[in-house]
DNA sequence: TCCATCATGTAACCAGTTACATGATTTC
DNA sequence: GAAATCATGTAACTGGTTACATGATGGA
């Protein structure tokens, strides 16, 4: 159910149509909840029929613009400050990590060192995109405070693949003797 | 698509039944790959029907013993050496901490502190798992490596969690004169 | 006029959640 | 004999992905 609020907070910042929201989820958005085109338009529909947003323009091509109701910013409210109905946490990469005593140990070992590359490119990613902007103004705040939990993230995940290769290293060099 | 090979990855281990699976799954899978039961049921028989596992024993009350196939220990090693195929990265909380400049300042304070307190108790339930068990054998080397990328992770949380706070605070404060 | 872009939608499918349903066996 | 536990399954629903479909408009 976060979709829907993720399209309502950005109607929050200002009317918009599908296809306007739609660039704005292929980037800045992409990085912390993606969402594709006929998802977002389906999902645009039904915050219409629950009354959250409304349209309030019919531009050429059947553009629909779309603006966030009191209604709407009361839901979103609400959702904000109650983070109890939230997905469970669930990552692909660690049940590999979990898994991975099913591989012998140069494969397990590639992929820790994959972890740890991988990690770094996106912490780089994340940092690009960090010295691109200037964030002194606090209009920017929480997206600037949501890439830095990635950068803190991707961080923790490098050194994470550091440790793991040292001691899957010393444990497998200890059972050699 | 993970699900299915958290559960090949458990059979790989040895043979069980659904009801012995679901039992880990709410013990220490549930931390790295949560599963409900008749999600879990459903997948097993898939499974079988693929050919991945099959039905080596049926016990009273009609337990089925599983056990995993030369092709599904093919299927689990290819998936566990090609990371490509994975869902994307959803975390509702980021999604908030963007959204956040709908809400008022304390209410967005209150926000970060609660991020912060719940990485604490996570952090400290997993160093409880972490010194309950004696992990000085290979054997569990990678629940290990998963338990300690977790503990980092809520690390990092708490740390990420406290910069936002001061950084919050700084620019608030500074707004006012 | 043709092409890129604007703009929205539908259908089929897979994954996951909640709730319901059923019955066998062991243990007290 | 009652209760806890063992053991599996189905149905309805929500969320997300891929692919397909359609057409209008603006600029070269």
């Amino acid at each position: 159910m976060s979709l829907r609020h993720a399209a309502l907070g950005l109607l929050s910042r200002g009317s918009a149509s599908g296809y306007d929201l739609l660039k704005v989820f292929e980037a800045s958005m992409a990085n912390v909840w993606p969402a594709t085109q006929s998802q977002l338009y389906a999902e645009l529909n039904k915050l219409a029929d629950a009354g959250w947003i409304e349209v309030v323009d019919v531009g050429p091509r059947g553009r629909k613009e779309y603006a966030i109701t009191d209604s709407g910013r009361a839901e979103l409210r609400r959702w904000l400050t109650s983070p109890q109905d939230d997905p469970m946490f669930r990552s692909a990469q660690l049940l590999r990590v979990f898994l991975l005593d099913e591989l012998p140990y140069d494969q397990a070992r590639e992929f820790l060192e994959s972890c740890r590359s991988e990690a770094g490119e996106e912490r780089r990613r994340y940092e690009q995109i960090r010295d691109a902007y200037d964030w002194a103004d606090d209009a920017g705040f929480f997206a600037r405070a949501a890439l830095e939990n990635g950068l803190r993230s991707m961080q923790a995940q490098s050194e994470w693949a550091d440790w793991a290769l040292t001691e899957l290293a010393r444990r497998s060099k200890r059972s050699e003797h």
